[in-house]
DNA sequence: TGATAAAAGGATGCGGACATCTTTTATGGT
DNA sequence: ACCATAAAAGATGTCCGCATCCTTTTATCA
């Protein structure tokens, strides 16, 4: 449930390259690929994405890679979400109904709404950098 | 964002079925699908699966159609998200992640669980009826 | 300047949710 | 018995998320 398997892909590789640029200047592809066990083609388009999102950095050529950029950790996960599944889901009616609104609600409506605003407002104040620091340096064994 | 369309159909298709039958025996696919603007022929899979399993009846021939049993009012919405959508979304890491549990939680973990059980919970203990006592009778303008 | 490394970009394929159409089965009225 | 009706069942089609592969572009170094 919740999120497209790019969101968790991008999320999960932002952070191995925040914490693994801490001691090594460049991340490859295709280590990223290995250590995170996703499928390398498919991680490139999203990094690419990324980069050119400019929520992360790259560089061509040998010794090129990618890289965290100066606003790397202040990204806040809705902004990934954002890029990777839009947002539309969060303003739309659960049942998917063009009508309903806060004024006339469907019977779902109310009982949804609150969750989802809290699950709004943790996305909007949640960065990269949260993450990270959320959680002791055994964390890499995590994502 | 959340639920699969089925499930959507099914409950909106479910509750109209208890609103029309306090006035009209049976209901017909065809009826449900003009007036709720449901793929016929996709609300008949999604609703011949509900009388399989119990949640309503159904009758064929003649005069036949769909109506609500004893059980009906009393289904929680959570049986039906089984049905439509299974419930492996609400247990499983939002991250996909294998091995993010309680003891060893994944960054995201923490801050995902708690908004999910309050939408289990809400899922557990709302019942089609409760939906219907929910909203005043100009409600089937709503599904 | 040529060889190599690595990201960028494009073409194609697969599976599942969603949708459509046709055939079969059951039932009530004549 | 026969016919009309409506659900059940099955075959087929479409679209999109996910995945794979191949080519192109850019950068570095000897």
């Amino acid at each position: 449930m919740f999120f497209s398997k790019s969101f968790g892909y991008a999320l999960r590789s932002i952070l191995y390259v925040v914490m693994v640029n801490e001691t090594q200047p460049r991340v490859q592809i295709q280590e990223v690929a290995e250590r995170l066990q996703i499928p390398k083609h498919f991680l490139g388009k999203i990094m690419k994405m990324l980069a050119k999102e400019k929520i992360i950095d790259s560089a061509k050529g040998p010794f090129g890679g990618f890289f965290v950029n100066d606003g790397t950790v202040s990204t806040p996960l809705l902004r990934l979400m954002e890029l990777t599944d839009g947002l539309e889901q969060f303003q739309e009616c659960s049942l998917r109904l063009k009508k309903c609104n806060a004024d006339k609600p469907c019977p779902m409506h109310n009982r949804i709404v609150q969750n989802r605003n809290e699950l709004i407002t943790m996305f909007s104040s949640t960065t990269i950098g949260d993450l990270i620091r959320s959680d002791d340096k055994k964390f890499i064994n995590s994502i």
